[in-house]
DNA sequence: GGTTTATGACGACCATTTATGATGTGGCCC
DNA sequence: GGGCCACATCATAAATGGTCGTCATAAACC
């Protein structure tokens, strides 16, 4: 590999002179910097990372750790990461945790060896030990979508709100019998999208029924499995709400499976909006989260972190971003007698179908 | 941040010592090497990835491209590769190319300047500056799912052989009019699969008809709009082939949207097999490639071109590793007259359906 | 007494950045 | 015209945090 004083020898300069001109620096005459640069040019120099990281203490490079990155909700939020920490001259390295905090432990202790510059993290559901690394290496961070810990900074989406509007409308459309299918309860997610579920349900006096509570992991076929424990009920629900779209198309595969009508039989709705909600047999209604934003928004945040130069927004307090949510109706739940409010509906009377 | 300096002072031990227990090495008495350890728990000390990259000249880090994070198809590969890396004990960064040459280019020389020890890379389907890049640099690389050059080591699967099956499927079906939904034709992948699906013609004596071919970009919105202009057609085909899965959903979306009915009215065959492909409607027939296998065999190969110690298949001959892919038949082709055959099925007479 | 084992001390090296200081040039003032 | 100063330009050398090899030393073992 040709360093920089290959690069200086051949231009007949000093390393110093070289550095300066990679760097944009000012005081270099317009000659030396043609001369410099054409030599780099011929000899396909390119500066070793690893040596600049050493020398400036930060390599430029941020990680985002993800739970599954075959959850097509992820990608989606990824690209705003990806984009807004490119646009601040950042490299964005993606992990892959599988929900494991072991494997996330790993990652991340990988990842501090290597010196990055900050994270952004979806933690793991179950015994993160990612606030515990945090504070014992000061590494700038910002959480996404999970609530695991008020010290750290975290951009999350409204669950409770989205959940009781995505309630709200079935209600709205008369049903009455109304399952849910959660995420893992030790998912901050998952519960506060059932909380949802229960303020909703408690608004229109209807009782909590706990068999009409089945727990999933966010994944499609647990969403699947539920369903069909769901419709084995002696008296199945009119209506399931999905903690997310790929357990809500389980749950449509198994009511299809089941020769259950849905939306005539069976109301589903889903939440994250992912791409595919608009591809499903009956489109998927959903409560859609702004993903990119949320990407983008946590990287915006972990800037802020990151010294550089004068340490601006090091002592800074933690910050939390609440996004809304809002529902987008599609055919899989019917609109048979009231139209959608935004507001609390009230009550309605006899059953939607 | 503490040093190894800092450890072996407090230790009482010199820095050669510390580095000696890091590095698991032999002749330290276990007592000094708890002694060690105990002091790097307790200061929290982490070595600096850089400084040792610097001086072993290794980072153990391995980067993974691919085109288009959001297709199923690409996590499993990754899959696959995050697993023999981590085996190995590398790390694997994964980089989002979206298909942009620009964007692979970039990434690549980021990736090249942090001195990374390899790189698995699915390239982009044009216009990609990969094979110049590897070469002017010495990177170990393997190129995987597209065939761009011969003189790069290169996984793929028989993208011929299975198109080829999949056509013979509808063929032997009794199907006489399919379409193709191609992938752009720049791609290696797309071509090759669009000469699976003239070959089987071929056997057939049935003639190429361009009116039925149609270009995709393998995303599903592409699929959806090319199969609306296939059944648009004054004599609309009776079986489509598409060149992934992704673009076969679309196509189910459109003839679901116009009231085609499949596979009665219409039989659709994908290639990939993503997990998906089991939750369609109608389940798709598709055409399964050994996608996990692809992305480690990749890094096996990879790890050959990678020097570590004695410098063992550098100078070796580019391979190319071809994977058989298989035909998973599921509901989206109804089988009529005659059971899938393996090998070629004599030409049916009456239309399948 | 010779060999093996555990450790320390030392220094070269890895490829940069950057503080500091040297050099040269030109302008300005007297 | 000479001396002085400011300033642009560039070189030198010291970090940065490790690895690794050589050599020395001391103790233990045969």
């Amino acid at each position: 590999m040709t360093t920089i004083y290959d690069v200086a020898r051949q231009a007949g300069v000093s390393v110093a002179t070289v550095s300066r001109v990679l760097n944009g620096e000012a005081h270099v005459a317009p000659e030396t910097r043609q001369k410099v640069l054409h030599v780099v040019q011929q000899l396909g120099y390119r500066r070793n990372g690893l040596a600049r990281g050493l020398a400036t203490r930060a390599t430029r490079l941020l990680a985002f750790l993800v739970p599954d990155i075959s959850n097509p909700y992820f990608p989606e939020v990824a690209r705003g990461v990806e984009d807004a920490a490119n646009a601040a001259g950042y490299h964005v390295i993606l992990c892959n945790t599988d929900d494991r905090a072991r494997k996330e432990q790993e990652y991340l202790e990988a990842l501090l060896d290597r010196r990055i510059d900050g994270a952004v993290i979806i933690p793991v559901a179950e015994g993160s030990r990612v606030p515990k690394l945090l504070k014992g290496t000061g590494l700038p961070a910002v959480l996404l979508d999970r609530d695991i810990d008020p010290e750290l900074d975290t951009v999350m989406a409204d669950n409770v709100a989205g959940a009781r509007q995505a309630m709200r409308h079935l209600l709205g459309l008369g049903h009455r019998r109304i399952a849910a299918i959660t995420g893992p309860t030790r998912s901050s997610t998952a519960r506060e999208r059932l909380e949802g579920y229960r303020q909703a349900l408690a608004e229109h006096e209807i009782p909590f029924d706990p068999d009409l509570v089945v727990e999933g992991d966010f994944r499609r076929p647990s969403g699947y499995q539920g369903m069909l424990r769901l419709l084995d009920l002696p008296q199945p629900p009119t209506a399931v709400f999905a903690a997310n779209d790929m357990m809500a198309l389980g749950a449509l595969h198994a009511a299809e499976e089941r020769g259950v009508r849905v939306p005539e039989d069976l109301a589903v709705v889903g939440f994250d909006d992912i791409a595919l909600a608009e591809a499903t047999r009956p489109k998927l209604t959903t409560v859609a989260q702004p993903k990119y934003e949320m990407g983008r928004l946590g990287v915006e945040l972990l800037l802020q972190r990151i010294p550089e130069g004068g340490r601006r927004g090091q002592g800074r307090r933690p910050q939390r971003l609440v996004l809304e949510s809002r529902l987008v109706v599609r055919q899989s739940s019917l609109i048979v007698r009231s139209q959608l409010a935004p507001e609390p509906v009230p009550a309605a009377n006899g059953k939607g179908v």
